[in-house]
DNA sequence: GAGGCACGCGCC
DNA sequence: AAACGGCGCGTGCCTC
């Protein structure tokens, strides 16, 4: 291993590509000098084969050098590809045509392949150097690693850092020839290819970052403040007779503490079994509702207050949460750091995400997307006739349930119960939840759910087959082949009743983030091919969020909505999906 | 001081 | 009233 087998130009990839021509897959790896693309320096590009790699100097080639590798025709394969991704993308910007490239990936394979049954191999997690040694047998020395911390050259680097990155290669493109076989076996090949299209759009969510205005976020979060010490007033005198007293005019409880709380109310005539929004309103006591109003004030200081705000990046302004592609195990994606996918739903909350005049924000929305789901899997022709005539699917339920004219204006709250059962269902819920739910007797409601299945049969079997065919075959699916085993939950000793919930739950919920990640992977190339100016901000299970130049607008919000309407349709055949889009300033619906 | 757990609650 | 699916985060409390 010497220096000079570190490429500088476009001839020496050029070569090196004409030499490993016959690969089927090209696996790539990058070192930086840290993990944030607006901080840290990209230092290192290498690709190759398990026999040959090459090092690229990144601070060397352009990025009409580097567009060759990623060519459509070829397959590249890198372990968690958003993250090289997003370094790529923002050092060398659009014209590397990432956004085109064919990507695999061999962290989301693993998870495909491992869903719900991890405990069938011996597990070292998903990191690279866990799946080489599973995989190839390689040890990965990752303590080499910190050397390429706070590097800014390569010239810095020792010969061994450099045999540790062409190691990396090795392993990856092992590790992928290994995962082929078993992804085509398990009929995983079409939803990896799908993890592996979308990863430049999760890059793209992390990278461009969310737009916020701190100072009016700042502002909502001192009026919580102010009402939280209001909120906290209202509770000593509630708690004053029966808690010690502070020298301040208070009481010494500590409001957080569901202990102290659940005993303080006690000492009031409540005995409570928990501390629950619920059960607390259920008691009619002014001293439980004090509660929760302290409750709520509570939540949005510590949740979305400092904590939140820190996240706030140095140099952009902007918020830069990490997405996890699959962070949920039925295939949705989670977010963190911070999680921009549990922001308040409430419009002054939205409000706050917010683009300068000369920009725009479209939202998009899946309307009713499980329930479409449920319809279409089901085959149910009540359900499909009334989502095909784009009627009100909650009104025409419950007018079917009780007989009645319902509508959004009348017998409304009969809506509110048929649309109460319409969601449940998904979440595989029972008469104790809907009870629960409605605020009604357990009797009433085990009728209602009576009638319902009566009325829509073909809904229930739906959702019975698959509890029945998870257990069965000890996996459930989504429409585009992502399997998850109940292996895992089996093992953890989930009873059977838990087991059938999940099981019916992930085919729908499942589904429903196939095909938001293909709609983001479409959009994004969307974007790129007709080269305006959009990228995505945001995705919460079935919504995006996308910022554009103002006179871009019109132009973006067509794409985004003929791609997940085309994307939908891949997914869902028998009924049309519905999309909601719409051009503002905020994320404000 | 770090890590893990339970609880409660924000979102879909 | 543990039993409605999936997440992440803050708090309090525990152990090490």
């Amino acid at each position: 291993m010497s220096r000079n087998q570190i490429v500088r130009d476009a001839a020496g990839i050029k070569d090196f590509l004409a030499k490993v021509s016959n690969a089927p897959f090209l696996a790539l790896d990058t070192e930086t000098s840290g993990l944030d693309p607006h901080q840290d320096t990209l230092l290192l590009i290498q690709f190759g084969t398990a026999d040959e790699q090459v090092l690229v100097d990144a601070q060397a080639v352009d990025a009409q050098a580097l567009t060759p590798i990623f060519e459509h025709d070829r397959v590249v394969v890198m372990h968690n590809a958003s993250f090289d991704l997003k370094m790529l993308e923002n050092h060398y910007g659009p014209l590397l045509g990432l956004a085109q490239a064919n990507i695999a990936d061999t962290l989301a394979g693993e998870q495909l392949l491992r869903n719900g049954r991890k405990s069938d191999v011996v597990m070292q997690g998903f990191s690279l150097k866990a799946l080489a040694e599973r995989y190839a047998g390689m040890e990965l020395d990752k303590s080499v690693r910190q050397g390429f911390y706070g590097i800014e050259s390569i010239d810095d680097l020792s010969d061994s850092e450099l045999f540790y990155a062409e190691r990396d290669v090795e392993a990856t493109w092992k590790i992928f020839a290994e995962q082929l076989p078993e992804l085509r076996k398990e009929g995983l090949l079409r939803i990896a290819g799908l993890e592996g299209q979308a990863q430049y759009a999760f890059a793209e969510l992390e990278l461009k970052g969310c737009p916020v205005d701190v100072d009016s976020w700042r502002a909502l979060m001192s009026d919580a403040q102010t009402q939280r010490g209001e909120a906290r007033r209202a509770l000593d005198t509630h708690f004053w007779d029966v808690a010690d007293r502070d020298l301040f005019g208070g009481t010494t409880l500590n409001y957080n503490d569901d202990e102290q709380v659940m005993d303080a109310l006690a000492r009031l005539g409540l005995r409570l079994p928990n501390t629950r929004k619920e059960v607390l309103l259920a008691t009619g006591h002014p001293a439980a509702s004090a509660l929760v109003n302290y409750r709520e004030h509570q939540k949005l200081v510590s949740t979305y207050g400092e904590g939140f705000l820190a996240h706030v990046h140095g140099k952009t302004g902007r918020l830069h949460p990490r997405f996890r592609a699959s962070g949920a195990i039925t295939g949705r994606a989670s977010c963190s750091e911070p999680n921009l996918q549990n922001i308040p739903a409430q419009s002054q909350f939205r409000a706050c995400f917010r683009v300068p005049p000369e920009r725009r924000l479209i939202t998009a929305d899946y309307v009713g997307a499980e329930l479409r789901i449920i319809a279409d899997q089901s085959g149910e022709p009540f359900f499909l006739k009334a989502i095909a005539q784009g009627q009100d699917l909650h009104a025409l339920v419950a007018t079917r349930l009780f007989g009645r004219k319902v509508s959004k204006t009348e017998n409304p709250e009969l809506r509110a119960r048929a649309k109460a059962i319409n969601f449940g269902l998904a979440y595989g819920m029972g008469s104790g939840g809907l009870a629960e739910q409605l605020g009604c007797r357990l009797h009433e409601a085990e009728q209602l759910l009576m009638a319902y299945f009566k009325a829509f049969p073909k809904v229930k079997a739906f959702l019975e087959t698959s509890a029945e065919e998870g257990l069965r075959r000890g996996y459930v699916s989504t429409v585009g082949g992502r399997k998850y085993w109940l292996t895992d939950m089996r093992r953890e000793g989930r009873d059977e009743g838990s087991l059938r919930r999940v099981a019916k739950n992930m085919p729908i919920q499942g589904t429903n983030a196939d095909m938001i990640k293909l709609a983001m992977s479409r959009i994004v190339r969307r974007f790129r091919a007709s080269a305006i100016d959009a990228f995505l901000v945001n995705m919460v299970h079935d919504e995006l969020v996308v910022e554009s130049a103002a006179q871009d607008a019109d132009k973006a919000l067509r794409a985004v909505e003929q791609e997940m309407m085309s994307a939908g349709a891949e997914f869902v055949k028998q009924v049309p999906m519905a999309v909601e889009a719409a051009i503002g300033e905020s994320w404000e619906h």
